[in-house]
DNA sequence: CCGCGCGTGGTGGAATCCACCATTTCCTGT
DNA sequence: ACAGGAAATGGTGGATTCCACCACGCGCGG
């Protein structure tokens, strides 16, 4: 943690590489940190492979990573990168929800959330606060998570879905997508047993009798938070 | 207004007007469209109504519309500038699956359609094809819209599901609803062949695959309208 | 009368749903 | 430290559904 991270008086830029596999996000992110004299954009990546090999070998300071990428899911990715790179710096930027992906997001060694509202007044805050080794959340956000700390808790009133695990909640949005069952399975590498396991259990959570009301539930999830 | 204050010696520039919630993506787009000479930004909504007004204020000569917005769809928004501005063209780039979409949107008076994962190469050609007074959808779309269409011609502005019969209809609701084929076999006193038989027919007329896509148009069709 | 769309039903094989069960791993509480 | 539990992954077997065809009768327009 000592290496050049020290004051940066002169010219060293804070080098950031932003994942996200749609090619005009990528574009806007980057444009608008361009525009910013102490940060730079060192690389893009549009899926986790790539994106690991990129965060291996150019090492940035912080990554901008996406939570729905064509193959595996951001929080997987976060996790893979803090296994390998732990020094590297991840600030979240989705279209989900907070409610639903913030939490899940830090508990994987995030730093930040962002969500698809947010300005770029909003993009450029976060990393400058995430760099600086503070975290980043909402308002909103951040004071949920405090309240639910000092109370113990869960707080009546939340969905049901925030009670799913994050491989859970993957499947069901593969659903609401209009998935086959086999062609989530495909998707993820994974037998079909397991997915047909995990509507079970999506099932059983979500209070739901057989899997048209899955499919239906699924659906208009995805719509809401899309 | 004062950008049309001097005519360019060639010809002059299309104005695009950009309609997403994401600044991401609208500062994305913008500067791709930016990197071309003849083409030229002349303003960005971030909702239907702001959308709305900037048609009337601006009359751009094509709008790049997200599907999800904030408030209301952006089918909607298509269909309210189509009924007043009718030379405004209209290109939908949105995150959704063309399979569910793109047909939606051609029939609400879009001229083309680009899905999430599609590259800025691909927007600037699709630009160029529509200003052009050609329709662009992809090539798999385009050839999936022309099987399914060899039999009979469709006029557009109409809505597939109102070439469905009565019977069909109600199938589609029931569906919509959550209920399974037996169920609704049983809810119509009729064979489970028979509901079978519908589905079939269904996937048929609105265009659709599989079942799994099936349940999620049908979802999404009661909850438009109800 | 002939075709065509509609409503109804069928067949057979593939895919799925569904209710169980099994293994492993990781985390948490006492 | 050890019990308990949840998560992730996969399996079995029977019921149901999916899907691509086909079949029949009815009403209606040409």
């Amino acid at each position: 943690m000592k290496s050049s991270s020290f004051k940066n008086s002169t010219k060293q830029s804070a080098r950031i590489l932003i994942v996200d596999d749609h090619p005009a996000i990528r574009d806007g992110i980057s444009t608008k940190i361009s525009r910013e004299p102490d940060l730079v954009v060192c690389g893009e990546a549009d899926d986790v492979d790539p994106a690991l090999q990129m965060a291996r070998d150019l090492s940035p300071d912080l990554m901008i990573v996406d939570i729905s990428l064509k193959t595996g899911h951001g929080i997987d990715l976060i996790k893979r990168i803090r296994e390998r790179n732990p020094t590297i710096k991840i600030l979240v930027h989705s279209m989900y929800e907070e409610t639903v992906y913030a939490d899940r997001s830090l508990q994987a060694g995030a730093m930040g959330y962002l969500n698809k509202q947010s300005s770029g007044e909003t993009l450029i805050t976060a990393i400058r606060t995430i760099l600086d080794g503070k975290t980043y959340l909402s308002p909103e956000m951040t004071d949920r998570i405090l309240k639910s700390r000092i109370g113990g808790m869960v707080e009546p009133g939340k969905s049901p879905v925030e009670s799913l695990s994050n491989r859970e909640l993957e499947v069901l949005t593969l659903i609401g997508q209009g998935n086959t069952t086999g062609a989530i399975a495909k998707k993820l590498f994974l037998s079909v047993h397991t997915i047909d396991t995990y509507r079970e259990k999506l099932k059983l959570k979500l209070h739901l009798n057989n899997s048209a009301e899955l499919n239906r539930f699924a659906a208009q999830w995805v719509m809401e938070s899309g």
